[in-house]
DNA sequence: CTATAATGATAGTGTTACTATTTTGTTAAA
DNA sequence: TTTAACAAAATAGTAACACTATCATTATAG
């Protein structure tokens, strides 16, 4: 059986769709290899234009900007991600199960995938986790969110605090509860690579220990064990 | 009794010492003011120096580019509520007291302070809050750590670590834990205004909400009520 | 009164973030 | 088979940005 995962993408992102020619493949393949490379900031659209040998203008009629192309592949991260959950949590019936999957699962850097053929997820995750925020940190914030350019991190929050209240349904924050853990899943893995010293993991480079100090807290907090 | 504050700041961050002349007070001034109404990315050295009547070149002697101007300004403000921390936890015995204490401040806007002339802690809240995480997600990070440029940030949450193990010394995770309600009460207030449906507040705008979340998820966590 | 330091004014460079125009290639009707 | 129509690609161009360099002016300290 040869199947590969196709995620439909908001329209909103994009002038042109990039996954309908091998220009635009082309377009989101190396952009993720460049952007993990040098950086968002250093990354311009000229400099990927030479990467795959094509124009500044050729990207352009895909892309209004770099910005809705980093969001265009954060979006796709956290679409990729919860299908992921969804299918390693079906036929969970035990919601702590669930729970303890979904915290291992954003909190362990990825190790590798085949089902999508131009797409890196181990430099993806790595993005995502040290380029993800400035997605929604700009100033076109309200406008981005009113096109629903954020749906699919809202989307697995939603789903994560949805296990949340399953486990508890007394419980008071399932949301911000499930963005901490989200959002720290990330930020743990950057500090414990970059800043050691706002962790308790050295840079021992062990991902099971983020996820211990993350499990402990959400079902501390939960008050189940 | 006319006291003023002054935080002593890291060298490394300028070329010129802003606090020792009009100009630079004034770079440090307005970049606030303009940083917080245009945002970081739109924000420029060019702008600036229309804005205060001086020129390009002349802000230019005094910061290498505006992330180290960031970094300043948010090292300022690390180096700020850390005082204002060991202040008001000056004299208090019991460390649950102290914690307690610490969440309030950082999860709660700030009023006003008179304590600094020409620096606005209002906005400079709302940039931390918002911009704050750009000072560190970037490229030279390991080169600006080791120039020291984090340790404001990184002192705060020691300060906030210590508090935690003296709660409970055989607590597992202090530095995570602290890093993560010290990030969560900026994010979470982020997230209340731009992207409720990440958070339990609605657009409530009620930050005690989130001081309750933290304070609750901070003591279940170490267990202690 | 002079040396020094800060500021101001002006100009210049390479890059970035685009937009507009022209050229080329492909397909579809005459 | 030729030509008209259209999309894609290549080329060129622009304003703003991120600096650097030079030189003139002003304030101040010795």
């Amino acid at each position: 059986m040869d199947l590969y995962l196709k995620i439909k993408m908001n329209e909103k992102l994009f002038l042109r769709n990039p996954e309908e020619t091998d220009l635009g493949k082309n377009i989101i393949q190396h952009s993720i290899i460049l952007i993990h490379e040098i950086g968002f900031e250093a990354f311009t659209f000229k400099k990927l234009a030479v990467e795959i040998g094509t124009t500044e203008a050729g990207i352009y009629r895909y892309f209004e900007n770099k910005l809705l192309l980093l969001i265009y592949i954060v979006d796709w991260y956290w679409s990729w991600q919860e299908y992921r959950l969804l299918y390693q949590i079906n036929n969970i019936k035990k919601p702590e199960t669930k729970l303890k999957k979904a915290i291992t699962l954003i909190s362990t850097p990825v190790i590798d995938d085949v089902s999508t053929p131009y797409i890196n997820e181990t430099l993806l995750y790595e993005i995502v986790m040290s380029e993800g925020a400035k997605s929604y940190l700009t100033r076109h914030i309200t406008e981005y969110n009113e096109a629903k350019l954020f749906k699919p991190y809202k989307d697995f929050c939603t789903t994560v605090a949805d296990i949340i209240k399953e486990c508890n349904p007394k419980y008071k924050f399932p949301h911000s509860l499930a963005s901490t853990v989200i959002e720290m899943a990330h930020s743990q893995n950057f500090y414990m690579k970059n800043l050691p010293s706002l962790t308790d993991f050295g840079n021992s480079n062990d991902a099971t220990k983020i996820s211990s100090f993350l499990e402990d807290m959400v079902f501390s907090t939960i008050k189940i064990n």
